[in-house]
This record gives C-alpha cells, sequence and structure tokens, in this order.
RNA sequence: GCGACCGUGGCGGAACUGGUAGACGCGCAGGACUUAGGAUCCUGUGGGGCAACCCGUGGGGGUUCGAGUCCCUCCGGUCGCACCA
C-alpha cells in the first residue's frame, strides 16, 4: 500500500493492537467511587437495524473525541453504550426472512455493530452495556409503568386513535406526522374507536414548558419546537346559554379572545360534540346526521387540510351571548376539532381569518369590534387578527383590546358567565401497541377486580418464546388474577418503544441492580447528562418524553434531577451522492472497509473535518484522501523528522513555540464546543508551522519535543490509535490515555508584535507591525508616516481618528 | 399560510463581543526530486488591470469612522407547525 512507502505509517499495523489495550486495561471504565469530577458523554442510544455505515458513526465519534478530551482533563468520564433494542423492524425482517426470530435477528446485529464501533477505535464502558430487549432491562421498565400507574399516570380510556393499517398498531400523537405513520410517510394513519393505555404527560404540561428556560444549553430550535408542540395558550371559557333548551343548559366554549366577544356572530360545535344530537331541532335533523358521519369518516390529512373549502350545517337551534343577550344561530363544521378546547367555537368573523372564511361561504354576518390602528374599515376584505381598540361592544369601547381582554374576563368572572382558562395542544401519550416485540404491559384483566397490577416481586411479565400477537397466544395470558386467584387475562398490549428510551440513560448508573430500575444515589451522583449527542428528528419525541420521565421519577423521590440533559447536540447527517448514507439505498461506506482501506484514525479525522458538525455533509474519497496526507505528515514530523529536507536557515524557535502555545487553547476550545472541523484546521496550522521550522533548519532541541508532544496530545483524541503508538515510540512509559492535557500557557501565546492595520476613510490603506500596546499618539504617528497615508493626505490632518488598540487605526480625512 | 434557521472563491468551509473577508482542506496551475509518479516537497490560486488601484460575503436600501456580522425590504433554500379557536 502507497502509504507505507514513504513514512512508517500503517494503520492497519497498529489500530488493532491499541484496542486491544485499551480494552484490556479497561480505559473508559467509569469508576463510581471516583474522587475526579463527574463528566456524563452521552451519545442516543441506537436501535440496532444491522445497518451501521459511517454515517451513523460520525456522532459516535464525536461522543468519543470529547469523551477522551475530558479524561485527559482529569474527569471521571462515564462513556456507556446500548441498544434501542425493541421495535417493528426485527419483527419486519423477521417475517421477511421466514422464521428468523426478532430477538435472533436483534442479537446479531447488536453483535456486529459492536463490533465495528471497536473498530473505529471508539471505547465505551461496555461493562455498563444496556439492552432494553433483554428481561434484567425491560423487568424495569415495567417496574416503572407499574409506578406511573400508582401515581395515577398511566390510564386506560377510550377514544379515537391513530391506527397504521400497515405496523398493525395505534400511534402516539408524536408519531403522526402529516396524518401519516412516522415509520411509513405514504400511510396515512386511520381513526379507530379504542381502548388503549395512556400516560399522563399533559400533567406536566406547565413544567415541560416553563423548564425549557432552563435548557439554555439545548439548541433554540428544539427548545422552540417542544414549545409549539406544548401549544400553550390563555383565555377564557364563556357559556353561551342555550335558547330554549330544557334545564337551561349553556353551551361552553373556549376563546384566546375575549375582546372579540362582542363580534360573535354565530357558533360552532364539532361534529363529535355530545351536544349536537340533543339541540338539532327536527327540521334539520336529517341533514346535520348525514354532515356528522360524513365528518366522522373523513381522514385525518382531509379535515385538517386548511385548503379545503369549509362545510358545515346550521343545526336550528340558537345561543345567546352573554355579554348582550343577542340571539345568534349554532352550527356544526368539522373545522372545529373535538379533540382542543371544548370542542365548541364562538364565531368572530370579522377577527378570526376561518371564522371569516365560513360567513363569507354562508352569508353570516360580520360584525368589527376591534378596529385597526390605521383606523376602522368601512367594508372588511379579511379578517383583522392583530390589536386594536374595541368597538361596538357595549361598555367596552374605547378599551385598548390587549387590556379589554382582562376587562372582558373580569366581567364574565363576576357574573359567572366564564372564567380565565389556559390550554394545550399537547395530549395525553398513547403507550400502548398492539405488537409482540415490546415490553409486556403488567397488567391483568379481572372480571371481580379490574384492572390488577402485577405485584412488583413478580415482574418481569416476560415475553413468551413464540413469536406471534400475544393476544393470539393463550399460554401468555391466560392467568389468574393476583388479588382474588380467579382466572384472569393478560393485558397482551405491549409498550411503546418510547417508554425504554425515556429511562436507559439512569439504567447507566447501576445497569446490573437486581432490585431496582437505578440505584439513586448513584443516579445522583452521575446525572445529569452533561453532553447529549443525537438526531434532531427526536425534537419531540425522545426528547419530550425523557424528560416527562425525569420529572415523575423526580416527584417520586428517586431523582434530584428534574431535567435529565443539560447540553444538547443535533449532529447533521451523512451523505453520498446526495442521499443520507445507508445500506439500504446503496450508498452507504462501513466501518470494515473504510478500516481496510485508510485506517479508523482518517476515517475519525475526516468525519469531524468533513464540516459543521451540525450540518449535513457530502461524504467524498478526495477529502479523505487529504487527511490521510495529514496523517502521513504528523507521523513523518514526529518520527521521522529526519526525512524532511532542510531548505533554508533562520527558523525562530519562538514562532514554533508561539503556536504550540495558542493551539492548545484553540483546540481546546474547539473541542468543549464540539466544533471538530475548526479543531482540525487548528492542528493542521500547527503540523504546518512544525514543519516550516525543521524545513527552514530549525533546531529539533527542547522546544520542538515540546511541541512535538503538545501536537501528539491534542491530536490524540481525534486519531488515537496513532497517537499512542507515536507517544510509545517517542520513548514516553505510561499511555497517552493516562496522561493529562497540556495546560495553556498564556504567556508563550502571547503575541509580541501585532498587525495594525492602517484604514483612511475605512478603506485598508496599509498593514504596519508594532509593539503590542502601542499607544493611540505612538499609533497615529506611525500611520502618518506611512508612504500611502501621506499620499491620502497631502500634509493634512485627519479630521477623525478611531484607534482599536492592537488591531487598526482609522484615518478620516 | 405562520414560525425558525440559513445564502461567503471552482468545491467543503473559516472569520470571538461590528474592526486585515476567504483560516484549514479539496481541486487546479507551475516547479523540484525522480526510470516513473495518482508519492513527497516548494510556489501560486476571489474577480478585473502590466501597475499603484478598483470591485467583491444572494439583490436593494439604512445605521456606523468601519458591516459577512446590526436594522428594513425583496429573492432563493432548509426545517418545523399547519383549521389548536
Amino acid at each position: 500500500m502507497s502509504a507505507s512507502r514513504h513514512s512508517g505509517y500503517v494503520p492497519q499495523d497498529i489500530e488493532p493492537k491499541w484496542q486491544k489495550v485499551w480494552t484490556d486495561r479497561g480505559v473508559m471504565r467509569a469508576d463510581d467511587n471516583s474522587s475526579k469530577p463527574k463528566f456524563y458523554d452521552l451519545v442516543m442510544y441506537p436501535y440496532p437495524s444491522g445497518d451501521l455505515t459511517v454515517g451513523h458513526a460520525r456522532n459516535y465519534v464525536m461522543g468519543d473525541v470529547l469523551a477522551r478530551m475530558k479524561r485527559m482533563q482529569g474527569f471521571e468520564v462515564l462513556h456507556p453504550f446500548g441498544w434501542d433494542a425493541f421495535g417493528l423492524p426485527a419483527e419486519n425482517a423477521a417475517m421477511k426472512r421466514g422464521g428468523i426470530h426478532p430477538e435472533t435477528w436483534t442479537i446479531e446485529n447488536i453483535a456486529k455493530a459492536k463490533r465495528e464501533l471497536k473498530m473505529l477505535g471508539i471505547l465505551y464502558d461496555w461493562d455498563r452495556e444496556v439492552t432494553s430487549c433483554m428481561p434484567d432491562y425491560y423487568r424495569w421498565t415495567e417496574w416503572l409503568f407499574l409506578l406511573f400507574y400508582e401515581r395515577g399516570l398511566a390510564y386506560r380510556a377510550m377514544a379515537p386513535v391513530n391506527w397504521c393499517p400497515v405496523d398493525k398498531t395505534v400511534l402516539a400523537n408524536e408519531q403522526v406526522i402529516n396524518g401519516r405513520c412516522w415509520r411509513h410517510l405514504d400511510v396515512e394513519v386511520e381513526k379507530r374507536d379504542l381502548e388503549q393505555w395512556f400516560f399522563k404527560i399533559t400533567d406536566y404540561a406547565d413544567r415541560l414548558l416553563d423548564d425549557l428556560e432552563l435548557l439554555d444549553k439545548w439548541p433554540h430550535k428544539v427548545r422552540l419546537m417542544q414549545t409549539n408542540w406544548i401549544g400553550r395558550s390563555q383565555g377564557a371559557e364563556v357559556e353561551f346559554p342555550i335558547v330554549g333548551l330544557a334545564g337551561g343548559e349553556s353551551l361552553r366554549i373556549y376563546t384566546t379572545r375575549p375582546d372579540t366577544l362582542f363580534g360573535a356572530t354565530f357558533m360552532v360545535l364539532a361534529p363529535e360534540h355530545p351536544l349536537v344530537e340533543r339541540i338539532t331541532t327536527d327540521k334539520y335533523r336529517a341533514k346535520v346526521r348525514e354532515y356528522v358521519a360524513k365528518a366522522r369518516k373523513a381522514s385525518d390529512i382531509d379535515r385538517l387540510s386548511t385548503e379545503r373549502e369549509k362545510s358545515g350545517v346550521p343545526t336550528g337551534a340558537f345561543a345567546l351571548n352573554p355579554v348582550n343577550g343577542e340571539k345568534i344561530p349554532i352550527w356544526v363544521a368539522d373545522y372545529v376539532l373535538m379533540t382542543y378546547g371544548t370542542g365548541a367555537i364562538m364565531a368572530v368573523p370579522a377577527h378570526d381569518e376561518r371564522d371569516f372564511e365560513f360567513a363569507e361561504r354562508f352569508g353570516l354576518p360580520i360584525r368589527e369590534v376591534i378596529a385597526p390602528p390605521t383606523g376602522s374599515q368601512r367594508e372588511l376584505r379579511a379578517a383583522y387578527v392583530g390589536p386594536g381598540v374595541m368597538v361596538n361592544s357595549g361598555e367596552f369601547d374605547g378599551l385598548d383590546s390587549v387590556a379589554g381582554t382582562e376587562r372582558v374576563i373580569a366581567a364574565l368572572e363576576a357574573k359567572g358567565q366564564g372564567k380565565r382558562a389556559v390550554k394545550y395542544r399537547l395530549r395525553d401519550w398513547l403507550i400502548s401497541r398492539q405488537r409482540y416485540w415490546g415490553s409486556p404491559i403488567p397488567i391483568v384483566h379481572c372480571e371481580v377486580d379490574g384492572l390488577v397490577p402485577v405485584p412488583m416481586e413478580q415482574l418481569p411479565v416476560l415475553l413468551p418464546k413464540e413469536y406471534k400477537p400475544l393476544s393470539e397466544n393463550p399460554d401468555f395470558w391466560r392467568t389468574t388474577c393476583p388479588k382474588c386467584g380467579r382466572e384472569a387475562r393478560r393485558e397482551t398490549d405491549t409498550m411503546d418503544t418510547f417508554i425504554d428510551s425515556s429511562w436507559y440513560f439512569l439504567r447507566y448508573a447501576s445497569p446490573h441492580d437486581t432490585t431496582q430500575p437505578f440505584d439513586s444515589e448513584l443516579a445522583n451522583h452521575w446525572m445529569p447528562v452533561d453532553q447529549y449527542t443525537g438526531g434532531v428528528e427526536h425534537a419531540i419525541l425522545h426528547l419530550l418524553y425523557s424528560r416527562f420521565f425525569v420529572k415523575v421519577l423526580h416527584d417520586a423521590g428517586m431523582l434530584e434531577a428534574s431535567e435529565p440533559f443539560v447540553r444538547l447536540f443535533n449532529q447533521g447527517m451523512v451523505k453520498r451522492f446526495g442521499q443520507v448514507m445507508s445500506k439500504s439505498a446503496g450508498n452507504g461506506v462501513s466501518p470494515d472497509e473504510l478500516v481496510d482501506k485508510q485506517g479508523a484514525d482518517a476515517g475519525r479525522i475526516y468525519e469531524m473535518f468533513i464540516g459543521p458538525p451540525e450540518e449535513d455533509v457530502e461524504w467524498t474519497d478526495a477529502g479523505l484522501n487529504g487527511v490521510v496526507r495529514f496523517l502521513q505528515r504528523v507521523w513523518r514530523l514526529v518520527l521521522e523528522p529526519d526525512s524532511i529536507v532542510v531548505e533554508g536557515g533562520g527558523a525562530d524557535v519562538v514562532i514554533l513555540n508561539r503556536k504550540a502555545a495558542q493551539t492548545v487553547k484553540k483546540v481546546t476550545e474547539h473541542y468543549d464546543e464540539l466544533r471538530f472541523n475548526t479543531a482540525v484546521a487548528a492542528l493542521m496550522e500547527l503540523a504546518n508551522t512544525m514543519q516550516s521550522h525543521l524545513q527552514n533548519g530549525g533546531a529539533r532541541d527542547a522546544d520542538w519535543n515540546s511541541a512535538v508532544r503538545i501536537l501528539v496530545k491534542l491530536l490524540n483524541p481525534l486519531a488515537p490509535h496513532m497517537c499512542e503508538e507515536m507517544w510509545e515510540r517517542l520513548g514516553e512509559r505510561s499511555m497517552l490515555a493516562d496522561s493529562t492535557w497540556p495546560e495553556y500557557d498564556a504567556a508563550a501565546a502571547a503575541e509580541p508584535e501585532v498587525t495594525l492595520v492602517v484604514q483612511v476613510a475605512g478603506k485598508v490603506r496599509d498593514r504596519l507591525t508594532v509593539p503590542v500596546g502601542t499607544s493611540e499618539e505612538k499609533a497615529l504617528e506611525v500611520a502618518m508616516a506611512s508612504d500611502r497615508v501621506r499620499a491620502a493626505f497631502d500634509g493634512r490632518k485627519p479630521s477623525k481618528v478611531v484607534y482599536v488598540p492592537d488591531r487598526l487605526i482609522n484615518l478620516v480625512p
């Protein structure tokens, strides 16, 4: 191989050697009893799909680089790994490859991926490996379910739910994307009325929202997405008495715009609203029933489309506006959703786009009650939704709409006609799945005792070996009631796999505990996760659920932390030929291929140098070559400096020292900020400086040796095999992995002279070298002495001088 | 439609709180060493001009001594939400 011809660097010879040493010595083993400060470095555990490419490996390399630096900096690093091993692909693969059991398929994939991770030199504390499909893990997933159940956070309810016809299971709201299944974006979900298990995440809506404030090291975007998903809105519930209904019953609506109450010209009920049947008059009954039936049948995709023209029918019933006693018609229309607010609205067409469209379509009156700052419009062409001054609103006329909102709410509350209310877009988390390959829900259905939790000491409820739906496996579901001993039936749904992943990061603290899901003391020691890295596709799903879990466990007194992840980072994806790299797409580069050709170290650096870590990047072989060249150059500089031809004299050792010191600062900061691409660039600059040093006849003295060691140490997190090998060949006794991170020497890094930019009227006219700390007077003097400045001023004095010390002087004529 | 982020050489990308635009790498051109080189090393490389100089960070405008960076507006792209009252 050509790499070996001009340098002794042959990655294939040294990489397996060091991987073995690291493993044998347990380099990345985390000590629970260490006195060092802890650092919990975590990458989202993957689904073992059997498809590991260098694309997926990129974020594992990021985690590894950080872990290796933090260790050298004196932290006790927890860098664990595990597998999100329950889930549908295993079942699908099992079906496709006739007869193979999901467990077999999963275990095989795990073994393969694990080997490839090791081959890339990525170090984990494998003693803490967690696999969510193993009984010693899902036992505690079940346990946690029961904890939620005890705390009133798990309940069963009949509800219209999302059903994926391909996966043949229900889905959580978070798993439905534009009315389609998150796993098959071409498959529309269906609505089914089913009795299902839910977790009461809505109880935590306020805290999940408010605590986002604490997550200042999360990407702004993710926080915003969660904010929108939770969707808290403030407004009022208002009672509209229904005309002629026995008992003086009223219609409760929710609005965020109480200030527009006088502009309500009709009411709208969702087709599913329970009052529809009762208030509809005989004359309209047939039409209303027909409309409701049609709406129920329509898919969410159709119903929620904003493009579709609004539809609806009148009920023949009327309501009274509580503030002015006006009698207004009640309609049924499917643009109002039963699942939000109260399932009924007051329609204010003048100030709501949807109501406006509906009113236009059906010729309903439109009354302006908020005058825009630009003045009232004679004829409303569109709804005005902004703030303004209240008009046509009786006693409230003339009030600013923002203040008016408060006044109207107060007036309603005083008369018992309404009250302040807060609503959320967030719904409870539907957690049951009609699948085999997941954690069983540890509940028994007893005819006498109803829902009975399986006693905790009887956990786990084991999955039967035989692969078929649990509901079709009587050996599984036939049981006796733990309470009364009568024959009973086990719950046959399994849990959403997002439950498994909502607590795995806690299990790493005490992975072998056989008495509890996690040891609180150890979890409190390691938590929260200091750095969490993973794909942005989990911005809501996994990250919201995990936050919810941690808050519940906190409330249960099991955990001090109330947020799981201090700093979150979303890495970009690796593409090749314009597509996301994957084995199935046929554009994947496997770790095997990469290690075989260029070696793990070159691959690791390339993954980091290829582009900003948060951006999607394109994998090219040419780019990889540049990195290989860099590593060979480093090898020669460190171990074969005699091979570098001296071309001239006059090397300045001070420059070498300074560059090395500056690089320590730069690279350390860049690693900390996960800006690996610029860290590599800084290391390349140092290597270039060192190369020039030798070419200029510079000595290989103590300063040189110091620079060499700095280079090797700083490069180590990126290219650990090669650096460890160089370290050994340099004659160092201890392992590089166990050595310390270079200290930043500010004095050595300081530049004695700086380039002072001389501008005339903001345009660069000259660059002068001056000592650091040059005074304004002195700077002005040398600047005015410059030929090019003199030409511009021709003896006159500048009318203004802007001086930025050690940077620039700007002379304005 | 609403919201967020982003537009920098032939390419990937640098540029801290406004202060030398283009670090580092790829590619390309010329050269050195070579039987040879797709190895290695050197030099050059935003555009225009022989030149001092002029023009340049999506377009236009503004603030400022000074704008890739701040403000307004338009164009283009990516992502999120999408009848949530």
